[in-house]
DNA sequence: TAAGATAGTGGGTAATAGTGGGGAATTTTC
DNA sequence: GAAAATTCCCCACTATTACCCACTATCTTA
């Protein structure tokens, strides 16, 4: 099935092994194209997870950064955070990527680990913390989701 | 008769089998353009059911969320709520979808699943819910579907 | 109403996916 | 320059999935 490429859904649950290295899932591994060459870029994310880009997506946030660098404040602390912190990574025969440990500290990953296609990229969360982080979204103010749900959605 | 592509009506009675099959029923499989290629998306609904998209619907929906920006935390909310639940299915040579474990204890699913045609989409209940969800909109102020009235002629 | 065709259900099996770990190659440290 | 540590690549085991086949029920048509 042609699915889109270099698009991610769903949300799996693997471990992460004692030398670092996490799955990527088979279904986001098949979607990729070919232009990737089977490697992603690891960084930080905006929230307390590890975001993950196929390599093509991530040449376009490098773009982004040379237009946006001078000109807006929030947006070159933002390139800047992800950017300091971004490492490639090439998924071995068995389809697994490493995770640097200082981001392993920073999404507090442990063994059990929650991987979660967010369409443009793959987010890894210790559950957890996910969990926690859903709890709080549950409380804010619904307006501005509503008013995105009735743009998108049904 | 050639009915409207990617359209669906009516309601079937059908049975989730021991490893998370569902039947398509014929007549929407009949009415599925072949850009679809056999596969839909299936998602949380809003109400507690499955929501079955056949995929170039689906795309859509994931060509508006790439459109947000990632340095909106509702958006980034928004996009992994949608996201998440999303998984595709490619129909097998009997015409089954596999409906995620998650999905069947988010939608209540046992054994006798009710497929119910909305449209642009299909709906997977657990008949019983459905019984429920149908008593509490009788109780509903009517003043709402007044209001649909004057968007929709019928 | 009998017979063929189509639709739905259940289950076995081969292929694929995920996990853990060993060992060669490379880098680091003393 | 040698030992230690780390990284990377490969192999092997297990669990899961997807595919295929067969049976039954229902619908269609002559």
């Amino acid at each position: 099935m042609t699915l889109s490429p270099n698009t991610f859904t769903g949300e799996y649950s693997y471990s992460l092994d004692s030398k670092g290295r996490v799955n990527i899932p088979a279904r986001y591994r098949q979607v990729l194209s070919n232009d990737n060459e089977n490697t992603f870029m690891t960084t930080r994310g905006q929230d307390a997870c590890v975001w993950v880009y196929p390599m093509i997506e991530w040449k376009k946030i490098e773009s982004e950064l040379r237009k946006l660098s001078s000109v807006s404040g929030t947006h070159r602390t933002f390139i800047r955070q992800i950017s300091r912190s971004a490492s490639p990574s090439t998924y071995d025969k068995q389809g697994r990527i490493k995770i640097n440990p200082s981001l392993i500290s920073y999404a507090g990953l442990e063994k059990e680990v929650l991987i979660v296609g967010v369409v443009k990229k793959i987010e890894i969360w210790n559950p957890e913390i996910l969990k926690l982080e859903d709890k709080k979204n549950m409380e804010l103010d619904p307006n501005e989701f509503n008013e995105l749900s009735g743009k998108i959605v049904i």
